[in-house]
DNA sequence: AAAAAAAGGTTAGAATGTAACGTAAGCAAT
DNA sequence: ATTGCTTACGTTACATTCTAACCTTTTTTT
């Protein structure tokens, strides 16, 4: 398996246990390459590192199970507007998907806005709408990228 | 081609017209297909419509470029949780894409509000970050179906 | 009319995601 | 421990979504 530090590691099982979900070694390691990526990965990327990693063939379908695991579980969110998948960076408590997303260099920044949040709930209800989950992609250039072009 | 009101028409000729594009009987076919349902329609949907409509055999990647061209002008969105496009219902000014959609009915609903764009905007900046698209997507219950559940 | 640019058509294929069905592993209650 | 239930995993095949490469047609410009 991908190498996974403790702090990961915990946050994963306690966010499980609370649930009494079952974190098994196969999502744990797909977790954990997830993790070890600096990328957010496709299905596909990671049905390639965990076949790598453990020399032997992985269906799709597998992967996209643990991924919708993982999801449920809050600890990964799906990028919507790149069809990755990447952990959930932020701290104990869950939140919604809200992220800067660089076109140039592929970076993603989580954000955890509760001024966001609070505002789309307030915008939903306002509409009688009951919100349960929201996504927020932003995408532009991240600092390096703009430096690096306008000199 | 599907019925298209002079609003609606309007508001493409002129948007194209302002940024010197050409919209086309085929682009602005598409486009009317898109107004005429009342749900997002995916790529494939618009194909087998558009393929109806005139009877002869359309590619995918034509509709996939008229949509391109129809994003490019503004004038549609693509809802990227479900994959699939539809009209932009605001006013004479373009604006990020913002919509509630829901998860029963599949009804969607856009927002335009500009309280979130300027937050959004701001987050971004004080990020150093420099956006230039964003898509916000909350998915619920819309107080139909709300309603329908709950008694 | 000739050249350049834009749009559209055709074929093929890549990338992403799901259905259907069976097997194996964990859990509960005798 | 054994039976039965639920959950997780595996396998095959397929459906959906999107794009590359290349060429023809149409429109615009000169």
């Amino acid at each position: 398996m991908a190498k996974l530090s403790n702090e990961w590691r915990n946050k994963a099982e306690a966010r499980c246990a609370e649930r009494g979900a079952r974190l098994t070694p196969a999502r744990l390691a797909a977790f954990a390459e997830l993790v070890a990526s600096d990328q957010p990965l496709s299905a596909y990327d990671l049905v390639a590192l965990l076949e790598k990693r453990e020399d032997r063939k992985i269906a799709p379908l597998t992967v996209y199970r643990h991924l919708d695991f993982l999801m449920s579980m809050d600890l990964v969110h799906r990028l919507e507007s790149k069809n990755s998948y990447l952990p959930c960076a932020m701290g104990e408590h869950t939140h919604d998907s809200q992220y800067l997303v660089c076109s140039d260099c592929g970076k993603v920044e989580e954000l955890g806005s509760d001024d966001i949040s609070d505002l789309l709930s307030k915008l939903a209800s306002d509409r009688d709408f009951t919100p349960t989950t929201s996504i927020v992609e932003i995408m532009g250039h991240c600092a390096e990228c703009a430096t690096r072009q306008t000199g």
